[in-house]
DNA sequence: TTGATTTCATTAGGTTCCGAACGATATCAT
DNA sequence: ATGATATCGTTCGGAACCTAATGAAATCAA
């Protein structure tokens, strides 16, 4: 039987943690969820960093926070970090990033000296209406193989986790 | 438009995203299983570093290498890169920080000038030994809201997508 | 009004992370 | 043999990433 047989089977690298571990009462489902969890995130960023995002300069990050901008309009700095999963300090790096790109702009808030208010610009709106189809072509191609109830089943299953996580 | 509300749930970004792109003609279903992927994945990291790794000084992927470590035994360097999922240059600084905790040996092959054998020390295997099953005991937390058949169904759907990006 | 406290963003210091360029070694062609 | 090519790991330059410390501004206490 050759390898050309193209399914979701045990990889090899499974094989050999399963082997390691088999002696130490460890609950191998938990630990291949939590393991391809990784795999597929990694893989699909990777991608989309190769094939989408570095060509325009941005990084995965950079992305995201461009991202939170174009759904939800400016917003301060903190809500920004928030929202796209990264701590202020690095937040106020990748900012300083998407500025020299001229994709967005820093104002302070009207009445709070402390607060900066982060706005995406006409360039940045423009980009994302370029990128963002084509990031969710991407994200097309790499969920070919799960039909609709697939990827519903998916989401469901991961917000669980999640949601665990955060109880 | 103006939300002063501050109930920034899962389900609200989401809402916002969808509203966002509605009129693109964008793939949703996509799009969630995409982005619960990289939420579920950053969140288990994050609790992970947090709560089991950075008191014993590894970062995640310190961790993941000396996992590949353990399981496989002394490996050469591009292969370690590869089973860790780090390139060659970021491998390099990972074994200075890993030597340094005296956690791995580096050793010249014994034919070929050019490679490198990475080997575990035997603290590195009390330590695996020691903290493996607490990363295992996390991984069952995690996924706790999942049954058995969930989490199988959950891991066969990450392998697809993982089989489709490398196809 | 001052001084203490809280709440913002930034800086400081260090690791991780990448691609590209680099030296060193091995292999291949002639 | 010897020059060209390929394959190693490392270095370099720069971005991303964190926590802790700092600076700046608002707020609270008295």
């Amino acid at each position: 039987m050759t390898d050309s047989h193209h399914d979701s089977s045990i990889t090899r690298a499974e094989k050999a943690a399963h082997k390691r571990v088999r002696a130490l009462g460890v609950d191998l489902g938990a630990m291949d969820a939590v393991a391809n969890i990784f795999r597929a995130a990694n893989s699909i960023r990777n991608k989309a960093e190769r094939d989408l995002l570095t060509p325009h300069g941005l990084s995965f990050t950079g992305f995201t926070v461009l991202w939170v901008l174009w759904v939800w309009g400016p917003r301060e700095s903190h809500q920004l970090a928030e929202e796209s999963a990264v701590s202020k300090s690095t937040l106020t790096g990748i900012i300083k990033t998407l500025h020299g790109l001229k994709l967005v702009e820093r104002n302070n808030h009207p009445t709070d000296g402390r607060r900066l208010v982060i706005t995406p610009t006409r360039k940045a709106v423009r980009l994302m209406e370029d990128l963002f189809p084509k990031f969710n072509k991407l994200e097309k191609e790499v969920t070919r193989g799960l039909t609709k109830q697939d990827k519903s089943d998916l989401i469901k299953k991961l917000r669980t986790v999640l949601h665990t996580l955060e109880g």
